[in-house]
DNA sequence: AAGTCCATCTCGTAT
DNA sequence: ATACGAGGTGGACTT
């Protein structure tokens, strides 16, 4: 891994086009290929390139320049440098991976272990089932068998999933499909439920009028390696 | 602007919740409070905090700790270094931005300013124009006087924004609304055009069965600073 | 290889 | 402050 502080101008053409001028910036190089060059605010870099990409340096007119290039899309960066402040060079090995917890498939998980979260007598049915507009999170019944679509969301509820929960709910009330069929002819109602940990104003005003209902429900923040084995299993 | 090159592992808590094991990284921490931790591979840092994060380094157990904390949301990421095998402190200004071009705001510029792009006869007549489900981006109308629906993609166009537009045309079809009425009694068409450099094979499909139509057109990828005076004014 | 969708998205901009 | 949408989104996963 190689850092490089440097007074430079970077030229970027690919899929879009840029330019920067002169200043000083972080060029960060990774033994993958990646090229990131870091300005002094911001957490994204201003240009970069992905691993795979092939970096060359060459001098010309007494001038250091690194061009980094990418096929598929064709991508080049190229950057020219004035002057080299500090230049680090590491040999950087890391085979640890992200243990992580706080999703919406955490929820998910969360929800078809453990239904009454959403309601006592919920049964969920399905799970990422395919509609004409997406895949509805989960599919369930109720404990008077009317259908349940839930929306999951880890973050804040906007108006966004209203609609998205309005089309699938539109999806499954006109096409022909098999969900409807096993209800039996006996029509059942459709209830939407958006599920997450907040729900803003305007969501909010929007589910009251269209009679979806919302289920407040964190996003379960534990991490594998900390789930504790129970002793649940033993006794019946 | 600090880096370091460190043996380190990491915990994050706030919206989500991570841990990572020891491993070789690079820290970086920026004037501007960022704090970012690169792994040796990929483009995103594995974790980070974003500007105006307030960043303390503090030794515990003969260990050096970093904590990087941000409010609102209340985020906490915690470094926990135990070997440091290369730090290096810079000061980095930099006051040039970012000239960029390719997006699809370049597109719209472009087509406002020359319409014929689209077709002999094209008036652009609003932008942005709100409808129920987000904004039109280009209203206008052909030679014949029937309305246009332009949708711009600076990138390869797919199903999704067909279904986009399809909603739009449904939105002017079915609203009250003012575009229709100034079209006067007797009834025009409305032609959807999707306007982008390429598209797809399931989008292809999708819109030869709705009749929408096709408009070839690149992002115009050129630098406003490049723009070249031109002498067309002068000359009439 | 191409499409789809989530994200501690980030970031700009309008409200 | 909050909401909304674009992005060279990136990255993981499915087809």
């Amino acid at each position: 891994m190689i850092t490089l502080f440097a007074y430079c101008k970077v030229e970027y053409e690919g899929r879009a086009l840029s330019q920067l001028g002169y200043g000083e910036r972080l060029i960060l190089i990774k033994p993958d290929g990646s090229f990131l060059i870091h300005q002094d605010k911001k957490v994204e870099p201003v240009n970069w390139q992905p691993p795979k990409s092939k970096t060359k340096a060459y001098i010309k007119n007494r001038k250091l320049y690194l061009e980094s290039n990418r096929r598929k899309p064709r991508e080049r960066l190229e950057v020219e440098i004035e002057k080299l402040s500090l230049g680090s060079y590491a040999v950087v090995e890391d085979y640890e991976e992200l243990e992580q917890a706080g999703y919406e498939k955490d929820m998910g998980d969360m929800i078809m272990e453990n239904p009454h979260i959403i309601e006592e007598g919920f049964k969920p049915t399905a799970r990422e089932y395919s509609v004409e507009h997406g895949f509805i999170d989960i599919l369930g019944k109720d404990c008077e068998d009317n259908l349940m679509i839930l929306e999951l969301k880890s973050r804040k509820i906007g108006i966004s999933a209203v609609k998205q929960i309005k089309r699938y709910i539109e999806d499954l009330s006109y096409e022909d499909n098999d969900v409807l069929k096993e209800m039996g002819v006996e029509k059942k109602k459709i209830r939407c439920i958006l599920v997450g940990p907040k729900i803003d104003n305007d969501a909010q005003d929007m589910i009251d009028e269209e009679g979806i209902e919302f289920v407040v429900c964190e996003p379960p923040k534990e991490l594998k390696k900390d789930k504790k084995v129970t002793l649940d299993g033993f006794f019946s």
